[in-house]
DNA sequence: ACATTAAGTGATT
DNA sequence: AATCACTTAATGT
């Protein structure tokens, strides 16, 4: 119902932002930070191509992913949400290189845009802006390091299941909207064994299947 | 009604 | 667990 135009950056600030609380950084993000929105399934940044905004979530939801050359083979590595900022974007505005990511919408998704410049130059002008920065840094970190044991150490029913709980959570919705293909894609699987994987969920009651759409229930739990 | 796309199955490696 | 080769079911035109 919001539509956060350039206006509405200050208060879409206080409230998903709060730990950003000099005046003077609100009143600069104002100012130069772009409002942007994307559609559900566009693809915001590609590999190789050149980072010259930071993003600020302000409303949808985002997934970050990481392929090896071959195309139709990537894994996500975190989602991004309403509040959070994308931590890989920092590394390539200290220093300009290509994006060694991709990231996509899953919903309707509004951003705040910050030019890279500026963000290297808060840091040392902002300690809220410096913590926001580090400690968005340090909780995707642990994000990712997550994910590394889980694909090395855990079974892919498992994962599945984790899968599900973070689509539902994101989504804020038990059924959410997908294939059974975009998730063996996601995690690096073939459709076949996401297949049957699901089939065992619905049997033991945990999900129900239907085309285009999965409901999760609350017997799923990890 | 027909075509297209998603999902289910069994066999093979 | 991947791949193949189908089959079956759901949806769009």
């Amino acid at each position: 119902m919001s539509y956060s135009v350039q206006s509405e950056i200050p208060k879409v600030l206080q409230q998903l932002f709060p730990q950003l609380s000099e005046p003077a950084l609100k009143a600069e993000i104002a100012q130069v930070g772009q409002v942007f929105m994307y559609q559900a399934g566009q693809v915001v940044m590609d590999y190789g191509s050149y980072i010259k905004m930071v993003p600020l979530i302000i409303k949808g939801s985002v997934r970050v992913t990481r392929a090896d050359q071959r195309e139709g083979r990537e894994i996500i590595l975190y989602f991004l949400q309403p509040g959070e900022t994308c931590s890989m974007a920092f590394n390539a505005c200290m220093i300009p290189k290509k994006s060694e990511i991709r990231t996509e919408t899953i919903e309707d998704t509004t951003i705040i845009g910050i030019p890279v410049d500026k963000v290297s130059e808060w840091v040392n002008r902002y300690q809220s802006w410096k913590n926001f920065i580090m400690s968005s840094y340090d909780s995707k970190m642990v994000e990712l390091v997550r994910a590394l044991d889980s694909v090395a150490f855990e079974s892919m029913d498992h994962r599945l299941q984790k899968y599900l709980l973070a689509r539902k959570k994101t989504a804020k919705n038990a059924v959410i909207q997908t294939t059974h293909q975009e998730i063996a894609n996601d995690l690096n699987a073939s459709r076949e064994a996401i297949s049957r994987l699901l089939k065992k969920l619905e049997l033991a009651g945990k999900v129900v299947l239907k085309r285009h759409q999965i409901e999760i229930l609350d017997t799923l739990v990890t």
